[in-house]
DNA sequence: TTGTAGGCGTTATCAC
DNA sequence: GTGATAACGCCTACAA
């Protein structure tokens, strides 16, 4: 492998007049650097990132941790996250952890040992506590999930209000025994979104019996399982809040095999607008959240942070989402639709 | 940022009893021993990996090239990927390529500069031709899809039997007047689920109208413009074979709003078992691929390739597939079974 | 068992 | 304009 050393030799030159050369910079006779870029092509040099790397202190590198990329929602984070990246110089390393703790740790060990210059956490397994160390080793950026009461920067949408709301839909349909089911439990938007349900309920004089919180629901073969849960309830459930388009399809698709109508025996509600949730017969009702924009955000933040260190401010930037009404919730629109 | 150095004269020892310490080889005393670890815990040393990486010129990390993650068979794969990796210890880089050459070659170019130990490509932009010297940078494996006359690594499923088997099953079905959508053109796979469709064709003496060939169809947006093309055909088509769940899910989708019945009236067939495949009513017909050991085998073979250079064989893994008939395509057999 | 010293490939500093 | 030289932090002959 050519070294700049080779190539410096094979021009007639130094070292530093190649290096020069290689990061464009001026005080270079137009001669010599044609003659030090022939050097280059006839050896086939590449310059040595390590040692870039070493003597910059720069890996132009990020970390984004997820649960998984299998996931569509953090496969779509992922996706704009490295899009945005690539278009400033910087390679991203996938961080599965699978919600575990001590992977999430491994991971942000990166940070610690300069594999990366910067890191996204796109999820939390840890409590807070355990990961506010490694904030001293360089950036982080929070983005989806959210601490409000901490010290750095967070790219979300409020879940408390997004469950409000469609919570309050559900009512308004109709519904008024209303199950509640939810991914990982301890991060702070599921509690967000559990205190926006509860509100809800709350605020219509509702009653949420506790047998009907289901836990750790993430995917369609778990919403599947949600769904025989409901099945055996005594007394039947009218609408159920999910915390995925996953689940809810996977709530739907059983449903169906058992013969319920949805939404007339049971309204469901997604999160995340999937591809899914419009492709599922009915079209499944869901928050939609600018997916794109936060995860731009986000790596604009953290190469901001990298780049700068004023960039020191914490901010939190919370964005906009969208109730799509779909079939999967139209109780009592049917009627009124009628008659237009 | 504490370095080798600050240890070893904290401890009163020198840089080289350090490095023992930091990666377990003997000939140290237990007493000093303690006192180095005892220092590092100190001033919450931790090894640069950038030097390292320079020192040992590895580093620990695989470049996965794919056109993008939320297409879900390459999300599949870089998930299965990632958690194998990291079992060896390597780090992914996520490189997406969107099917442009230049970023294909971009990402290539991460292995000349040393960025990665070795590179897997799942996709394939680029003509051979351009790949190839990238070769001598370092391991290359490809997953999906091939080139069976290079001398290269490769894991794949059998992509013209698996066409030819799906094909048939259309025919079997009754259906004569047959569309083929493929996703990108001049891709090798393409090129072999072609011949194996074609093949079939002419084994049961149907031709196939040229006319019938659609290109660049790869999500549910091009499946549904690709039935709306379907409706606009004089003489009607009876079955298509899509190279993906999504542009199948797409068709049917397009297809129900339009009133067509499915499998009646056109019978879909997807690849690679997407779980869309499953949930869309009516469950699509589908080829699926052992992704999982697929993912694995791939990493196995690259990191043997990174540790040892005499891993030099190039060898081609064909793992099997499976056509799992399901009811998007189930024309005759509602009648037989009517019968038992 | 421990330490010295050189070098991995690059770039920044400073002198010429 | 150009070049010698010293780092960046680590590892490893080799010497002691």
């Amino acid at each position: 492998m050519a070294t700049i050393e080779d190539v410096a030799r094979l021009a007639g030159l130094s070292r530093t007049t190649v290096s020069r050369v290689i990061n464009d910079q001026p005080y270079v006779t137009e001669e010599k650097k044609e003659k030090i870029i022939e050097a280059m092509e006839q050896l086939g040099y590449v310059p040595n990132s390590s040692a870039r790397r070493l003597r910059s202190q720069r890996t132009e590198t990020i970390a984004v941790l997820l649960p998984r990329v299998t996931n569509p929602f953090f496969g779509h984070l992922i996706e704009a996250m490295e899009l945005k990246a690539s278009e400033y110089g910087y390679q991203v390393i996938v961080c599965q952890t699978h919600d575990k703790k001590q992977k999430e740790l491994d991971y942000l060990q990166l940070l610690k040992t300069k594999q990366v210059d910067g890191v996204v956490m796109t999820s939390l397994a840890n409590q807070w506590k355990a990961i506010e160390p490694y904030l001293e080793s360089g950036p982080v950026v929070l983005c989806n999930e959210y601490m409000e009461t901490e010290q750095v920067s967070m790219v979300h949408i409020d879940h408390r209000q997004a469950a409000y709301d469609a919570t309050v839909h559900l009512i308004e349909q109709g519904c008024n025994r209303i199950a509640y089911s939810t991914g990982s439990q301890e991060t702070h938007i599921t509690d967000q979104r559990k205190q926006g349900f509860l509100q809800a309920l709350n605020d219509y004089k509702l009653v949420f019996p506790k047998e009907l919180e289901i836990n750790g629901a993430l995917d369609v073969k778990d919403g599947q399982q949600v769904f025989s849960f409901l099945q055996q309830q005594a007394q039947r459930v009218d609408g159920i809040f999910t915390g995925s388009d996953e689940v809810a399809a996977g709530i739907i698709y059983a449903a169906s095999e058992s013969g319920w109508k949805i939404p007339e025996d049971l309204a469901v509600i997604g999160f995340d607008n999937q591809m899914i949730s419009l492709l599922m017969a009915p079209a499944i009702t869901t928050i939609q959240q600018p997916v794109d924009e936060m995860a731009k955000k986000t790596i604009e933040i953290l190469v901001g942070k990298i780049k700068s260190e004023e960039y020191r401010l914490e901010k939190q930037y919370v964005y906009n989402y969208e109730l799509l009404k779909r079939k999967s919730t139209e109780r009592l629109n049917i009627k009124e639709s009628a008659s237009t």
